[in-house]
DNA sequence: TAGATTGTTAATCGATTAACAATC
DNA sequence: TAGATTGTTAATCGATTAACAATC
C-alpha cells in the first residue's frame, strides 16, 4: 500500500469477490480481464487497472487463476484477521442481522448485543446474549472492540457514537440513519442509510419513467 | 431535467435534505453555500454546482432559504408522488422494513407484504397484510406496484426479481445480496448489499490502524 | 450604493479508458 | 516461436474546485 488507493476501487472489491466465487462453484479456473469485464459490466481496463493496486494477481498470456485472485482480494480487505464487534440496539433491525448476517465472511465476528428493553435483555439471540446497555462501557473497557454496529433510535445514536469512541472502538457501522458528529476522532463511519437508497432508487425509477 | 445529472449528485441530494431539515428544527432561516459547506463538509462550490442542475434555488447576496431550498431538493427527487411498494420475503429483514422504515418519508407507500412460511402467512404487521407468495403474481396484475423489495433467500432473487419485472415493476430495492441478473430490462435497481458495507467498513479501519 | 452571495464559466484534479511494450 | 493477455504508461473524460461577473 504505497500510495492512497481510491474509494471507488475499494468499494468494488467486494463485488469482484462475489463474482469470482460465483465463478468458482461454477467450477471456472481461470478468467482473462477482458472476460471478467463483459460477465460485470466494466471495461478490462479498469480491472486490471483496480487489481494492480494490489499486486501481480494475474500472468501475461494466461489471465486470471479465479481461486488465487479471489484470495488475493479476500486478503486485501483484511478477511482472516476477523474483527470483534457488539450490536448496539436489538430491536427489529439488530434482531435481523444478528440472526441473519454473515459477519464470519465479511472478516468480522459478533461478541455481543446491547439494548435496555427488558424484554430483550437476558435473552439469547442466535448464541450472541443480549446484555443491558448499562453495561456496555464497562465491556467495552474489559473486552476491546473494533466493530460498533448502531441499531438504535435517531435520538440515541450520537451518545452512543460518543461512548463507544471513548472507550476504544475505531468503526462504527451506523444504521441510524443519523449522520454522525465525531468531530477530531479518526473513527470509520460506514453509513447505511436505507433512506437515502429509497430516495435514490425513486429518482432513478421516475426519471426512467419520464423518458 | 435538460441533460444527464451525475450519480453522484443525486447521491448527495438525501444528505442535503437530512442537514436542512436539521437547519429548520433548529430554527435556522437561510443558510449560505459557504456556511452549508462548512457544516457538511462539503466546498461552497461544490454545493452550488449540485444545486443549479435542478434551478436557481437561491437568491443572490442573501443564499439560500433552508424551507424552500429543502422543498425543491424533495420535489427533485420525486418526494410527493409516492410510488407504491410491496415487500417480498416477511423475514427476520422483511419484518424490519415493514415496521421500522419509513416509507412514507421516502416518496413510496408499503402495499403489501409477501412469505411462503406458513408462520407469517396471515399475520398483519405494522397494518400491513402478509400474503402468500403464491398470490404475488395476481396481485401485481391487479394492483399495479412501482417498486419490489427484495428481502428474501439469495437462492429465491433471481426468480422474483424475473417475476415483479415481468408483472410491470419498475424498481427493485435489493437486500438479497445477489447481484440480479435482469440483462436487457429498464428495471432500475438499488442494492442494498450489506456484506459489501462491512467489507469496506473493515478495510478503512485496518488501512487506519496500519498507519 | 456597497457588501454579500449566487449562478456560471474556466481551471484543475482524479478516475476511467485506450494503447502498447513486456512476458508467459 | 506465435498468440494471448498482463502490467503500466499515455490519453480522455468527467467531476470537483476556483474564479468572477451578475445581481439581490
Amino acid at each position: 500500500m504505497k500510495y492512497r488507493i481510491s474509494a471507488n476501487v475499494i468499494r468494488r472489491l467486494p463485488r469482484y469477490i462475489r463474482h469470482l466465487d460465483l465463478l468458482s462453484a461454477a467450477g471456472v479456473e481461470k478468467v482473462s480481464s477482458g472476460e471478467l469485464g463483459k460477465q460485470m459490466g466494466l471495461t478490462a481496463s479498469q480491472i486490471r487497472q483496480d487489481l494492480n493496486c494490489f499486486g501481480g494477481f494475474g500472468q501475461q498470456g494466461y489471465g486470471y487463476n479465479v481461486r488465487q485472485l479471489r484470495d488475493g482480494i479476500a486478503a486485501a480487505l483484511g478477511i482472516g484477521t476477523p474483527l470483534k464487534a457488539v450490536v448496539i440496539g436489538a430491536g427489529n433491525l439488530g434482531n435481523a442481522l444478528i440472526t441473519n448476517f454473515h459477519f464470519a465472511e465479511c472478516g468480522a465476528g459478533l461478541e455481543a448485543a446491547f439494548d435496555v428493553s427488558p424484554d430483550r435483555v437476558g435473552r439469547e439471540i442466535n448464541g450472541i446474549k443480549v446484555r443491558h446497555a448499562s453495561e456496555l462501557e464497562a465491556y467495552l473497557t474489559e473486552n476491546p472492540v473494533d466493530v460498533a454496529v448502531l441499531t438504535l433510535p435517531q435520538s440515541e445514536a450520537d451518545a452512543a457514537a460518543e461512548l463507544v469512541t471513548r472507550c476504544g472502538v475505531k468503526g462504527i457501522w451506523n444504521f441510524t440513519g443519523v449522520d454522525l458528529s465525531l468531530s477530531g476522532s479518526d473513527t470509520v463511519v460506514e453509513n447505511v442509510h436505507l433512506s437515502d437508497s429509497m430516495l435514490t432508487l425513486g429518482y432513478y425509477l421516475r426519471a426512467d419513467s419520464a423518458r
